[in-house]
DNA sequence: CCTGATTTTCAGGAATTTACTTATTATCCG
DNA sequence: CGGATAATAAGTAAATTCCTGAAAATCAGG
């Protein structure tokens, strides 16, 4: 909190109109001040060297793939400040990246202002907060895999899964992605078809746009 | 203009976010003011059929696929009101598809609020407005197509390469695009590998990724 | 340290798809 | 009409994928 009392907010989001929105809207808050803002992670952390916010939001569109490990060390280097995940994802897996990283809440933009400062508030008081939308996803993952945790399952890849998908989705063929992690063709295939089952897609686009919604490749 | 001599301006956005910042800011603005707003096209229809904008900006995310001819159509119904795309894509396919589709602005959501509010103004005075950054890839795309318009050629595609672009993109197989035009395979194959020298790309996954840029298929 | 579960690895062979070349038919426009 | 572009398609070699099955490697507890 600043001298005010007002909870200071440190603004993450590359669409420029957007954040000029969002600055209009903190400033227009009683109890809420935005102290600086930034179009991306690694301009936030220059400013978080010098400045201290309460709150740190991450505004997430179709671009950057780092946001797992940028996320994760923010957590790590500046364990006191909360950040919060703005974004445009729902996919489940995605989210729950997004939550292990060490974001304590998640809204989604399609979701208005009110949410966005209900989520600063449980922050602030080390609430954990999802807006509506998303907690119903997390929420619908997580009695499904308490439903049918032997049959189907729609587990979560492994990381080596994640590898072969990411490099499957960035248009790799197996022949390279073979190459690249040192095994044989073979066993890039039976990944592809591991995962092909776990998540119940059985083309390359799909798993493209899988892997997009998941936070692993780019639209570029 | 309304009785103030204000530009009345109809916003549709899905994101909500979004809209929440666009409404105060356009309402802090001395010559606009904000008479609707819809969450999609269709809704923005029904509010067109009451109200009379000036302006019509049309925000366009990674979702709807239909944005072409929504806004082909809306153009012709309503010949009066200039739309505007306000939008988070680059890829030159889709923005000449847009500017021919009848906006008459194109401006990119990295852009301040203040890019849109040059928009607008050039679009009331009929106009047509280009944000610095959109303005460059046409720009360069057109000096490509004077440069090199006899040898290697990223020409556009044909409507039956899009086409086929976009049930490949959505995860048809060659097989049963076949079927679906009622060709053979092997002119779907065609197709795909006519596409592939066109835009410069030979996998799947980058296919993929292109056609989503160019809204040819959802994300989803 | 052992053990069961999970993950990661890979092979063989059938089935399918793709790459590349070439070519015929439509269609459109000046 | 003639030339250009678009849409159609076959043949064949090469590459990839699908399916089944299975052996190492790793890991988490007891």
């Amino acid at each position: 909190m600043d001298e005010d009392g007002k909870i200071k907010i440190l603004l993450t989001e590359d669409q420029k109109i957007m954040r000029d929105g969002l600055k209009v809207l903190f400033n227009n808050h009683p109890r809420m001040i935005i102290i600086g803002e930034a179009d991306n992670l690694d301009a936030a952390r220059q400013i978080l060297q010098k400045l201290k916010p309460d709150i740190l939001t991450v505004g997430m569109n179709i671009n950057g793939v780092n946001y797992f490990e940028s996320v994760r060390n923010f957590a790590k280097e500046f364990p006191d400040i909360r950040i919060i995940a703005h974004s445009a994802y729902i996919e489940k897996a995605f989210i729950s990246q997004m939550l292990k990283a060490g974001t304590c809440a998640y809204v989604h933009k399609d979701e208005n202002f009110a949410e966005l400062v209900r989520a600063i508030d449980a922050a602030v008081h080390g609430d954990v907060y999802l807006c509506p939308r998303i907690a119903n996803i997390v929420m619908n993952g997580y009695l499904q895999g308490l439903a049918q945790n032997s049959s189907l399952s729609e587990a979560s890849l492994t990381d080596r899964e994640c590898e072969v998908l990411r490099l499957l989705a960035d248009g790799k063929t197996s022949k390279e992605i073979a190459l690249k992690l040192h095994i044989s063709t073979k066993t890039v295939d039976t990944h592809r078809r591991q995962i092909m089952n776990k998540i119940n897609l059985f083309t390359v686009p799909e798993l493209t746009k899988y892997a997009i919604r998941c936070g692993l490749t780019s639209i570029n």
